[in-house]
DNA sequence: TCTGGGGTCCTAGGACCC
DNA sequence: TCTGGGGTCCTAGGACCC
């Protein structure tokens, strides 16, 4: 069977949030930076001519002022409503999706041949900016490589009004001669620099490739690529989101950290945080691996020293994971260094009613579950941070900066937007 | 002490994605 | 002065075993 694939996503997503309660804001531009007000991660196509993907804000914040660009910290609890939104009504336009990420979506529309596709594609593009309020682009293909490959020229040609439907073997290959070979899905810096070494510049002279060629240059995924361009789909729609296999809380200190205790609390928030977000999920670790460093663009000495400490049994317990994740940072610790980051990193989840308990050292887990439980309920009423273990700690002149932050308008009854 | 093939499992590191 | 966070997958190489 000929499949069909839709890629719909939004365009410069977080900076559309910041629009949608502030009308001010409609012909401005607007980026949005990542966590500690690093980087620029979201940019209006008003704003890219002056602020680079992934730019650090200081080096633009002069240019923001001149240009009056409007700048804002991430909301990430803000962008995350409105995606579970999008995702409603892209279900009432093809009940199989695959969420991609938190602002692309697969629609499958394989079996609609019959159907005017591209008129139903603009239909789901005016349904979602009129209810949601966010612009979209919506990219048409036989396999997901080349519906990521349409979707990108529906955003580049404005022409197209945001829909770009590549069923057509003819417009296929035309649009595989003008795509150059990096801005292909899953070809990044090193594959593309591999590739234009032996003169390969364009996705249609990568698709015209031998095969054995491509598996020894870019391994199987090289290869899988190369298929879904030649039309052949190997990517199947995942409907279900796997189970997640690892799991981090690392960020940046907003101030470099130089004493244990400052690093204690630190780890000690990341490991209250590990916790939540493991029992969100209903997984459970056996291990967790601290570590942290200096910062690569500071003069001084560098390190970066990481620790695994195992624990009794697979636990979500954040008290477990509190008490192994201050045992690790202290193991690490020397002092005369100027640290800029640090986290908790997981790897092998199980899911907790799976995990096998220990013969020794156990904890009881009924305890535990009925502590935890107590814990998020608390918090996921009162928010996040409410309620917490002494030893998490209480002042954090390191914690993560975010300065420009607009209020949380759909998720915090207080924060709701006022009119008048 | 030397010789060898072939299998599994684990880890580290690279590459890529948003 | 100020440079993000959180994932997945693949491969190579080492340890270990028979």
């Amino acid at each position: 069977m000929n499949r069909t694939f839709a890629l719909i996503d939004a365009n410069s997503f977080y900076c559309s949030c910041e629009r949608l309660f502030d009308p001010r804001l409609k012909n401005r531009p607007v980026i949005v930076l990542s966590n500690n007000d690093g980087n620029a991660v979201s940019r209006t196509k008003e704003a890219k001519p002056f602020v680079a993907m992934g730019q650090p804000y200081f080096q633009v914040k002069d240019v923001c002022r001149r240009e009056n660009i409007a700048v804002f910290s991430s909301n990430y609890a803000f962008y995350g409503d409105v995606s579970a939104r999008l995702n409603m009504v892209y279900r009432q336009f093809s009940p199989e999706i695959e969420i991609y990420s938190i602002d692309e979506s697969f629609l499958d529309y394989s079996g609609f041949d019959g159907r005017d596709l591209e008129s139903y594609a603009r239909e789901l593009h005016q349904t979602v900016l009129r209810w949601i309020g966010i612009p979209t682009c919506i990219g048409i293909a036989p396999t997901k490589t080349l519906a990521k490959l349409a979707n990108r020229l529906a955003k580049t040609t404005p022409e197209m009004g945001g829909v770009c439907d590549l069923r057509d073997q003819g417009k296929r290959e035309e649009a595989l001669k003008r795509m150059p070979v990096e801005d292909i899905w899953g070809i990044g810096r090193a594959s593309a620099a591999k590739l234009q070494r032996l003169g390969v510049i364009t996705a249609a002279e990568l698709a015209a490739l031998p095969s054995p060629l491509v598996r020894k240059l870019l391994s199987v995924v090289g290869e899988r690529i190369v298929h879904e361009l030649q039309g052949h789909a190997c990517l199947p729609l995942e409907q279900m989101a796997p189970q997640r296999k690892g799991c981090a809380v690392t960020r940046s200190f907003s101030t470099r950290v130089t004493n244990l205790d400052q690093m204690l609390e630190a780890v000690s928030a990341y490991a209250v945080r590990l916790g939540e977000k493991l029992r969100r999920h209903g997984m459970a670790t056996e291990a967790l691996t601290v570590f942290y460093h200096t910062s690569p663009f500071d003069a001084g000495p560098s390190r970066l020293v990481q620790k695994c400490v195992t624990l009794p049994e697979a636990s979500a317990d954040t008290l477990t994971l509190l008490r192994a994740a201050r045992d690790g940072a202290k193991a690490i610790w020397k002092d005369g260094y100027r640290y800029s980051k640090a986290g908790i990193v997981t790897m092998d989840l199980v899911r907790l009613e799976d995990a096998p308990h220990a013969l020794f050292d156990g904890y009881d887990r009924e305890v535990s579950a009925k502590l935890m439980a107590a814990l998020d309920a608390v918090n996921g009423k009162f928010g996040r941070g409410t309620l917490y273990p002494a030893a998490a700690g209480i002042k954090r002149p390191w914690s993560t900066q975010f300065a420009m932050r607009s209020q949380r308008y759909t998720t915090r009854i207080e924060e709701l937007p006022t009119i008048g």
